[in-house]
DNA sequence: CCTACCGATCGGTAGG
DNA sequence: CCTACCGATCGGTAGG
C-alpha cells in the first residue's frame, strides 16, 4: 500500500513531467488526488521540497543501476552496452519520474539546485571512466571526440528517450537499448569493404 | 537597428530559455528593457503569441539551413555531415531561440501546438530520407535501427548541444559539428583488426 | 485533512 | 509607453 506521501510524490512527478515544474500549481496536484491544496501541506514542507524528494529518489536509482556495471567486469564496449541498457531500463521502467530528474531539476533552489548538478556531473563520469578505459586498451576509438564529448553525446540521446517513450510503442526497453547501443558502438556508416568474404570477392 | 519589437523577442528568447516559458512574467521580460509590464501589450498581442513568434522563426532557421542539404548532392554520408554541421550551426548561433524553440514549444496552445509539431516531423523526415537512402544506396548500415530510430537518436544528440554549448566553449561550432559527425557515422568501436596493414599484420 | 484566509503576483486592459 | 487597475490564481498558513 502506498503511503499518501508517495501517492502525492507520484501524482506530483506526472503533472510537472507532463506540464512542467512551474506551470503545475499545487491546487493542480490536489486535485488529482481529491484533496484540498492545504491539505498537501501536512505531507510536505514546500513544492520545492517535493520536486527536490522526486530528482533525488530518480537520481539514485540511475545511480544504483549505472555504477556497478561501470565497476564491474568486461571489456569497454560490454560494459557500455549495459550501462546503457540500465540507462534505458531507469527510464522507461518510470518516465514520469526520469523526465523530472533529467528535465526539471533546474527549478529547484540554488542550494540543491547545485547539488543536484554536482550528482549529475558523477553519473555522467562513469561513463567518461569506462571510455577513456577502452581507448587506454585499444577497444574504443572515439575519432577526435573525447571521452567527455562522447558521453555527453551518448547521454543526450539516451535522455532524449525519456521524451519520446510510450510504453505501448513498438519497442521494449531492451530493444531501444540494443539499437541504440549498436548505433553508438559502430555508428551509421557501412564500413569500407574489406575482404569479408561474402563471395564476390570485394565490390569497388 | 533592430526594432522594439525585435528587442522583446531577443530579450524574452533569453529569459524562456534560461528560466523557462512558465517561470517568466511578462514583467521580467519588461523590467529587462526598462519598460513598464503592460507596455510591452503595445508590440504583441500575448504572452503566447510572443512565444510562437519566437518559435516560428526558429524552426523556419532549422529547415532553411537542412532541407536544401538534404535535397542536395553527395552521398548519403556526405549529406548526413552537412545536415549535421547545418544544425549544429543553427543551434549555437542564437542558443536561446534554439532553446525555446526545442524545448519551450510545449506551452503553446492546442492549435499551435500540433502546426510545430508537424514541423518537427517534417524536419525529422529529411534525416530519416537520408538515412534511408544510403541504406538503399549500400553506404549506411544502421544495423536493426530503423530510419526513424536512427534519426531520433541522432537528433536528440544534437538538440543536447543546446543546452550545454557556450560561445566561450574550447571546441567551435564546426569542431563540434566533426566530432558528432564521426560519433554517429562510425561510432566509438574500434573496427576489428582486419589486414589494414601497420606493419604487424593483425593483432588478434 | 478541511475551511478560510493571507499577501504577492500573474496576464492583460482602459484611458490617456 | 505610462499609470492605474482588473479578476484570477499562486504558494503557503492558522486553527481546528
Amino acid at each position: 500500500m502506498r503511503t499518501r506521501r508517495e501517492q502525492i510524490e507520484d501524482e506530483a512527478s506526472a503533472l510537472f513531467a507532463a506540464r512542467g515544474y512551474a506551470a503545475t500549481s499545487m491546487r493542480d496536484i490536489a486535485k488529482a488526488l481529491d484533496l484540498q491544496g492545504g491539505s498537501l501541506y501536512a505531507h510536505i514542507l514546500s513544492k520545492e521540497a517535493l520536486l527536490a524528494a522526486i530528482v533525488q529518489q530518480a537520481s539514485e536509482r540511475f545511480h544504483g543501476a549505472v555504477r556497478p556495471l561501470a565497476d564491474g567486469p568486461g571489456t569497454a564496449p560490454e560494459r557500455l552496452r549495459a550501462m546503457l541498457a540500465a540507462h534505458v531500463q531507469v527510464v522507461t521502467e518510470a518516465p514520469s519520474k526520469a523526465k523530472v530528474f533529467l528535465f526539471e531539476w533546474t527549478f529547484l533552489g540554488p542550494a540543491r539546485r547545485e547539488q543536484v548538478a554536482l550528482a549529475r556531473d558523477a553519473y555522467q563520469a562513469h561513463f567518461e571512466r569506462v571510455l577513456a578505459e577502452g581507448r587506454t586498451a585499444g577497444e574504443l576509438a572515439q575519432g577526435e571526440a573525447d571521452p567527455k564529448l562522447a558521453a555527453t553525446y551518448l547521454l543526450s540521446a539516451l535522455n532524449g528517450i525519456a521524451h519520446w517513450y510510450r510504453p505501448d510503442g513498438p519497442l521494449t526497453p531492451g530493444e531501444i537499448a540494443d539499437r541504440y547501443a549498436g548505433l553508438f558502438l559502430h555508428g551509421v556508416e557501412q564500413p569500407a569493404t574489406v575482404a569479408t568474404g561474402t563471395g564476390t570477392g570485394g565490390t569497388r
